[in-house]
DNA sequence: TGGCTTCCATACGGTGCAGTATGGTAGGAT
DNA sequence: ATCCTACCATACTGCACCGTATGGAAGCCA
């Protein structure tokens, strides 16, 4: 629960979009009211309708807002490594366990469902990852069908799951599993 | 998108429910306007206020009328199998394979996201599913941690397959696919 | 055939919230 | 000091939709 708060310095589109960003966190896209969002920056909605034409024109930039700040380090810790394609997924592993479990990703995803755009800009994301999980299982020799598989199972334990919840808070564990994965998938690699 | 009937028979309780869980599937929770689900109904809102004391008393009863349904077919597939736990993994793969996929599952974590008392019904489930699948793996000889993981990539690669929208249409490929899942954990026992 | 119950229609009040109109203020440029 | 622009406040309109009040109409039982 974020609390209102007095500006010092004006805002700009992109505090308001990261306002909004929380607020679909906590409480899914139509919690997002432009005057419950104005109080929470300390402002009032004479203040939203300068930044933006209206309700719609905040919705629909915030897929690109979230899409912005997503890709990037997932992305980085796989491919900045060394070694071969296992060290890279175990990066990779390791890397999605020293993450923040409270993320955006849930409310996206649960957006996602009634809004073909917001989906549209998901599953990029998703086809990205998963591109980079079987090309790293094909590296190892693998063949297509087989990769494919392996990726999925090494992609979909995350996306599961955080959408069931089962995330120990504890990094120190979040990792061990994580880990335990990519060796359950690569043990004969 | 249901379409308007003109009801020969007078509605109950349970009418409105699957009606409900209709538009909850199509246009999440903030979608269901009892005045819109009267009109696909065939009716108007004095028969809604009837059946139901306002609109919390509906949303509030659609979580366990969802999971009545949903609980039954899963586990018996499992359990009615007379071989081994790895033919009982197989049995619930093949199962899920054959499955619609169009369930109303996305859009009750959708809503679970922001709703601590659907996310309750919804963990239950969960629960119930990821222990089956842990016993099984237990039943095969493994130690308790190595099952859990085992459990958890089989059942997340349902949930998040699911969620990711990476389900194919035809029946054939799901099975297929469900199954190389199912020899790919089960491999080594 | 009357009378009771169950289910539905119609009409209306109330509210939350999007969007508009318009005026105000602070800070940089000259 | 002045002016202009960017940003914000206040007050108001309109609409969607919830809930209520009340009046039927269709079935069951005597």
């Amino acid at each position: 629960m974020e609390k209102a708060r007095t500006p010092k310095t004006r805002l700009d589109r992109d505090a308001w979009l990261a306002g909004a960003l929380d607020m679909l966190r906590e409480l899914g896209v139509d919690g997002i009211r432009v005057e419950t969002l104005a109080t929470r920056l300390g402002v009032t909605k004479g203040s939203f309708y300068w930044h933006f034409r209206d309700r719609q024109d905040l919705l629909g930039s915030l897929p690109a807002f979230w899409a912005e700040r997503q890709t990037g380090p997932v992305l980085a810790a796989g491919t900045a490594v060394a070694g071969g394609p296992v060290d890279r997924l175990r990066a990779v592993a390791e890397f999605l366990g020293r993450e923040d479990p409270d993320r955006y990703d849930n409310a996206m995803r649960a957006w996602a469902q009634f809004d073909a755009g917001v989906a549209g800009t998901v599953r990029e994301i998703d086809q990205r990852r998963l591109a980079f999980a079987t090309e790293q299982f094909r590296a190892a020799g693998l063949s297509v069908e087989e990769a494919a598989t392996r990726a999925r199972l090494f992609y979909f334990y995350d996306v599961g799951g955080q959408i069931v919840g089962d995330v120990p808070a504890a990094e120190a564990e979040r990792r061990r599993r994580s880990l335990r994965r990519v060796e359950l998938l690569t043990g004969d690699l």
